[in-house]
DNA sequence: CGCAATTTAATTGCGTGCAATAGAAAATTA
DNA sequence: TAATTTTCTATTGCACGCAATTAAATTGCG
């Protein structure tokens, strides 16, 4: 005689989290088209666009992704000729990651991405900084109650 | 000359949410490992929990995901007896998910979930609901600026 | 009714994410 | 120094997500 409730998805965080991100992935889509990038590669140039020349240890922290996940992305970066791949000299463990002349240029195209993509939010600057700190407050507690 | 800016992405919503999104699903991943379910399949089940004997199409429009998706998806179940697959008789273009009986039973094994959950999110019933429906709206919004 | 347009699922192909493992290099320790 | 442990990257395998296509069933329109 159980007859216990579970949460409707609707009133999960968790799920408004899930498929509100899902909404920015098509959102930047038609704009990441046209550099023919995808949103986590995107990503990977942000990153890299502000500090050039790290390794895939330094952009995966940066990312909460690992090798599994970045070693691939980058290859195919690599095969287009927007970044090189390097084993470091002094630590030959590690491979860094440089941007081509190709991969720099590309933020030029990329510049008017983030405006438009503060438009589609379609809310104050204020409201977004708010959400994006409880965000990463949020991502904190999680990781830290994991485990 | 350019020299132009693009944010950090720790300045980025979409980035908060992006990584928001796999912390959830890390924190998930020990309690689901239990079900022997990925953090989609117990979305799924949530939704046929509530309300069984769905199309696919329905079931996609209730998680924001298409056949692509959805199909394997099912089928991954089916294939371990915890739902079955059924052609509608009056419409044979829909299929029917309906829940096994034991589909039904792991409904049981679930119900420590969503209070593990909410306490490791480390936050008020008010506040996570206040994000949550500001992440609805954020998805609405997006979906509607989409194009 | 007859046929074109629409709807619904399934399939294919590609790019993530991530666990698990392997292998090499560096750091630590006995 | 030699042996052990740790760190870093790559690889494999599996499960999403989603675009694009296909195929079948239904609807709508003349």
């Amino acid at each position: 005689m159980s007859e216990k409730r579970m949460p409707t998805i609707d009133q999960m965080l968790c799920f408004a989290v899930y498929s509100a991100g899902h909404a920015f992935t098509r959102f930047y889509k038609p704009r990441l088209d046209a550099l023919e990038l995808t949103y986590p590669q995107y990503l990977a140039f942000l990153v890299l666009w502000e500090k050039d020349d790290i390794t895939v240890k330094a952009l995966g922290e940066r990312l909460f992704l690992d090798s599994g996940t970045i070693t691939p992305l980058i290859k195919r970066l690599e095969a287009r000729g927007l970044v090189g791949r390097h084993r470091d000299e002094e630590d030959e463990r590690q491979v860094r990651i440089r941007l081509t002349e190709e991969g720099r240029a590309l933020k030029d195209k990329a510049l008017s991405i983030p405006l438009a993509v503060i438009e589609g939010a379609g809310q104050s600057l204020e409201a977004t900084e708010t959400m994006r700190r409880e965000l990463v407050a949020l991502r904190q507690r999680l990781d830290g109650a994991g485990k």
